[in-house]
DNA sequence: TGCGCTCCGTTGGGATACCAAACTTGTCGT
DNA sequence: ACGACAAGTTTGGTATCCCAACGGAGCGCA
């Protein structure tokens, strides 16, 4: 049965994304177990695509592996987000004033697009669109940069911050730090970011702690 | 034959193993193909570890990959050494800057222990322990950074650093550059390291440069 | 000569079956 | 209550088989 997945895509990729939105949407806990027999048997593939979807995820960042034994979702601690926050603060900050300083006006175009399209879905409630386009913002961004490796990192942390950092309640308040974060961008104001990005990333940091102590168990 | 690998360590790491070091000390020059098939063969494994290992080292950054063909050596571009030294730097220097922040006298008697070795290597003229003694200075910073993330973050760095920045000619000026950097760590001047860093990655940059040069193909 | 197209061998992605090693867990004895 | 042991579970790996897609060589056409 199944046989052929869908439109090209491999079977893989499929697995790997339903894998990773059950966790970062949270349809599976921190510590569950991911059994790739069992996984294989609900999406009716072979374990092998299973397998390379939990490698993933581990490479990731938000599956936990050890050998011989079921993987299961990882639990991270105050620490953990504590620690990710410092480490993101450094790589936002690198982002961003490099977009400050090698930006075209095409891609502030683009970035300026983003906000409002963001600002727009904040204001009117719509609550996943506002969050897609404050990725795009941040991916823009990334781009902008001009620095490949820096896209690869992030890539890397991408998960994590989606699943740890994708709760940000106030919407708005997100959207107008974007829009601030885009005028510095925009006049090339390095020093204003390097003041700007930390305070921006704290915000999401409170949003982070606070669900992880809802949702308290772990260490 | 084979049958069980050695003590208990995975095939597929030990395999992950072996590429990466023919990788790194070029016995398999970029752009070379990765046929699986052929690799399981010559490591009397199945395709399985070795699929394995190409999507881990590809998670590093040294192979690329796409569906359904061969998999390649990277081959990186003068772009890409500088991009990677850009991010390197400001990685570095948060390590160094946490490093020297949070450190006990336990951590400084640690790194000091590696420089002296790699100091005294290095004027013995012993390559190899150099080089090692230099990566353990690096390891320990990174730990004494206390940010585990920042840890996870150089995990998946470091194939890439070893593979393009591990020819660094002059091993008695690094040396001297890591007993710099040692002292400042060592005396929480936070300041001194965020100049030193910079210059310390730029004398390293410059070989890789040259290094990419004489080897040059690519784009 | 130079360009595009087709065809075929190659190659990875996946399915299936099976086995060994090792991790979990529950039980039993002290 | 606690530890050793046994049984069940789960992954890691091997061995095959099949298929779709890719790469390249060769062909034909302009």
């Amino acid at each position: 049965m199944a046989g052929v997945g869908a439109a090209g895509e491999l079977e893989s990729v499929r697995v790997t994304r339903i894998l990773r939105d059950d966790i970062i949407l949270g349809r599976r806990a921190p510590g569950s177990r991911l059994v790739e027999r069992d996984i294989a048997a609900e999406l009716n593939v072979s374990r092998l695509p299973v397998r390379e979807a939990i490698r993933t995820l581990v490479g990731e960042g938000v599956v936990v592996a050890r050998p011989r034994t079921w993987a299961v979702v990882r639990e991270f601690t105050h620490r953990d987000i504590q620690d990710f926050g410092e480490v993101r603060e450094a790589i936002e900050t690198l982002i961003f004033v490099f977009a400050a300083e090698r930006h075209s006006s095409d891609g502030i175009a683009r970035l300026r697009d983003a906000y409002e399209r963001e600002h727009a879905a904040a204001t009117e409630g719509r609550t996943e669109a506002a969050r897609i386009a404050a990725g795009e913002f941040h991916e823009i961004s990334a781009e902008l940069a001009g620095n490949e490796m820096l896209g690869e990192l992030i890539g890397v942390f991408v998960t994590r911050l989606r699943w740890l950092f994708g709760q940000h309640d106030d919407l708005l308040a997100m959207a107008e730090e974007h829009r601030i974060i885009l005028e510095a961008v925009a006049a090339r104001d390095v020093d204003a970011l390097r003041e700007i990005i930390p305070r921006h990333l704290a915000s999401g940091q409170a949003a982070a702690e606070r669900r992880l102590s809802s949702a308290s168990r772990s260490i």
